[in-house]
DNA sequence: ATCCTAACTTGGACTTTGTCTAAGTCAACA
DNA sequence: TGTTGACTTAGACAAAGTCCAAGTTAGGAT
C-alpha cells in the first residue's frame, strides 16, 4: 500500500490530504473496514473530512482496482485493500469476524462450460461461513 | 414450493393470506427478487399488504431454511426460494442478471486446514462474475 | 513566487433499504 | 361462535449511500 499514492499520482490523481488519509487508513493486511469506519479513523487525523469524500475516494479506489468491495452480510459494504493478491473470505456467523483465506485451485475451473450460459467469466468471490474458535466456545451471544 | 405452505403449517405457522401470497410470489426457478419486488408483486394480488409483513415473512422463511438470502452487490438483498438444492450464483456485471449454477466438487474441500484458523465451517457461497451474452455484445450500457 | 482553473471537498438534503412499535385484526382451536 | 395470542398495519425511525451547489485547493502555467 505504501506506493499506492505514487501509483495514483501516475494515473493523474490530485494528491489531497483527504485521499492521503484514506489511503493510510486502508493500509495493512486483514483490513476490512466499512465506509463509516474508514471515515471515523480518517477523521482522527483530519477532523473535517466529510463522509461524501470518503465515499468518493473509496469508489475511485475500487474503480481503479486498488481496493475490493466485500459484501459479506447485506449490511454495509467493507473495503479490502489487499486487492493485489487473489484471496477469498472466511466469515464468522457469530461475531462477523473476517479473515482472508487462500483456497487452492482456480475457483473458475469448477464451473463447467454447460453451466456458464454464454457468460464471459471475469472472476469468482467465495465466502466461507462458519464459527470462529471464540464463538464455538460461547455460541450463545 | 407447492407444498411449502403445508410444511409451514406443520411447523405451527398461521396460514394467513399475506403469507400465502408471499409464498406464491417466490414460487419458481431462477427467482431472485428483492424485498421490494416481492412486495410489489404480492400487492398485485393483495393490495393492502404492508412492507413490514413482507419483511417479516421473508425473514421467517429464511430462518426456517426455506429461502436463501443472496447478497450479490451490497444493495438490496435478494431472496432465492431454491434453498432445497445446493447451488451457487452467476451474476452479470453489466445488467445484474442472476443465474443459478452448479459447480462440481465441494467448495469446502478447496480450503486446507491451515487456512481455516480453527473455524468450524458451515458452508460456502460462490458468486461467479462475468458478462452475459447480451452485455458482451453491447458492453456500453 | 503567484496566479488560475479544473479538480476536489464540503454540508446537507435526499433516497433506498430495512427495523421497530403500538394498535387493530383474524386464524385456529375449544 | 367466542376467545385469544399470533399476525398485520401504518408510519416513525435508522442505517447506508448518493447527489448537488457552493467553496477550496493542488499543481501546472506564468
Amino acid at each position: 500500500m505504501s506506493d499506492l499514492l505514487e501509483r495514483l499520482r501516475g494515473r493523474g490523481w490530485r494528491l489531497t490530504s483527504q485521499r492521503r488519509v484514506v489511503a493510510e487508513v486502508l493500509d495493512g493486511e486483514h483490513v476490512h473496514l466499512t465506509a463509516d469506519e474508514v471515515h471515523a479513523r480518517a477523521a482522527r487525523h483530519l477532523p473535517e473530512i466529510s463522509r461524501a469524500t470518503v465515499y468518493n475516494t473509496l469508489g475511485e479506489l475500487v474503480a481503479l482496482g486498488e481496493v475490493l468491495e466485500v459484501a459479506t452480510d447485506g449490511r454495509a459494504k467493507r473495503y479490502d485493500p489487499n486487492a493485489r493478491h487473489a484471496h477469498q473470505h472466511l466469515v464468522c456467523s457469530g461475531c462477523g469476524a473476517i479473515r482472508d483465506v487462500h483456497p487452492h485451485g482456480d475457483p473458475l475451473a469448477a464451473l463447467p462450460a454447460t453451466e456458464r450460459f454464454g457468460f464471459v467469466l471475469s472472476g469468482a468471490a467465495i465466502t466461507y461461513r462458519g464459527l470462529c474458535p471464540a464463538c464455538t466456545d460461547a455460541p450463545a451471544r
